[in-house]
DNA sequence: TGTTGTGAAGGCGTTCACAGCC
DNA sequence: GGCTGTGAACGCCTTCACAACA
């Protein structure tokens, strides 16, 4: 396998990242159903994007197709598990433990793609103790602890918006290095530190706005 | 109210409408903090973006602010309001009735914003009949009366991803006019009806990519 | 022939900068 | 003086188009 790795110092934009995404989701179903290569036509056909956005994407990480036949689909599947780091473990800390919190926890893909959820924390004495599976909800007065004791790189937000700044502080302040928010508030958290925002309001306002 | 209407044909941009979201949210912690105007820096402060981005966003619909002044707090809040689509009841099918529709269905947000949820369907005999609040669990079956029925505008797809496309292609001909999507799948839609998608996985990739 | 990889062109969203107005 | 509204400049992402090559 050629290895995944950027030789210029273009930075990649957060659209490709997401393409990328769905790229890796469209050759595990091929891989299932016996493909051996794919072109790039394929390859956005099945994942909503153009061939010439395909492969400008993955040019931006190395040379992965054979001219005339196209890629193939296990070494291109490597190469963006690699790419997007998912043949790693990332061990993750959920912060609230509330309905949606519970979704997350309960979702099978995410432990499938290297995320492991290792602590879930939230303030409301009724729910600390319960037991999620293997774990037992903490406090959240322990999350800096816990963050730094466990190694814990990801932080989830999970909790009411009024609760979301404080918490992403305490992450942050405990090492964290990775923030994904749902919480519906701005979050500021240093430049180091990556954050992606879920913000299912702005998502049913997009779709209220074009029907209107 | 100055009339919030689009007197260009402009596209206005997918960014724009979600930024409009963020202030929109903005304004509604600014009026609770009994604050009477609003500059398009504070705006951009709390909901970061920038000074001029929202006066060019704000400005795809009309002249909302007074020179010298800024914005009316209460004025503008009215204004993208209605411009979102958000002074409005907004009927709503859940498809799916697993553990993340649950904590969607259990969000008050949404019924706050005007987003009613009617109807939650599933396959799984076990959850059909199910009470949740005061709607009953329906069998999937019933998806298209039940959508042209209750006149439903917009439907939540919460199903596993081999589910999706089938799921949508019913609502659809059902009449169906915008969908919510989670399931982790490209779906297809005709180009009148107005589709997103939210797929948490992508979003912890992207953290992942980003740690590496 | 078929398909990739990529420089160049194009298009679109963001930022600038300043005229206009309170 | 302060702040908005907006045409113009800018920069980035997407698309084009074709040379390179299996």
């Amino acid at each position: 396998m050629i290895s995944a790795r950027r030789t210029e110092e273009t930075r990649v934009s957060d659209s490709t990242v997401r393409r990328l995404s769905g790229y890796y989701r469209v050759l595990g179903e091929l891989l299932e159903q016996g493909e051996n290569t794919v072109s790039s036509y394929q390859l956005a056909l099945r994942s909503g994007s153009t061939p010439a956005q395909v492969r400008k994407d993955l040019s931006f990480f190395g040379q992965f197709g054979k001219r005339g036949t196209g890629y193939d689909v296990v070494q291109l599947l490597a190469e963006i598990r690699s790419i997007l780091g998912l043949d790693r473990r990332w061990k993750v800390c959920l912060v609230g433990a509330g309905n949606l919190a519970h979704a997350l926890f309960t979702h099978k893909e995410f432990e499938r793609e290297g995320f492991v959820i290792e602590a879930v924390l939230d303030n409301d004495p009724a729910k600390i103790g319960q037991r999620w599976s293997h774990l037992a909800v903490e406090t959240v007065e322990h999350l800096a602890r816990v963050v730094r004791e466990r190694q814990l790189v990801i932080g989830i937000i999970a909790t009411p918006a009024a609760a979301a700044q404080d918490v992403a502080d305490h992450l942050v302040s405990a090492g964290i290095q990775g923030v994904l928010n749902f919480a519906p508030r701005k979050l500021s958290v240093p430049p180091k530190v990556s954050l992606r925002n879920v913000n299912l309001a702005i998502e049913l306002e997009g779709l209220s706005f074009a029907l209107k």
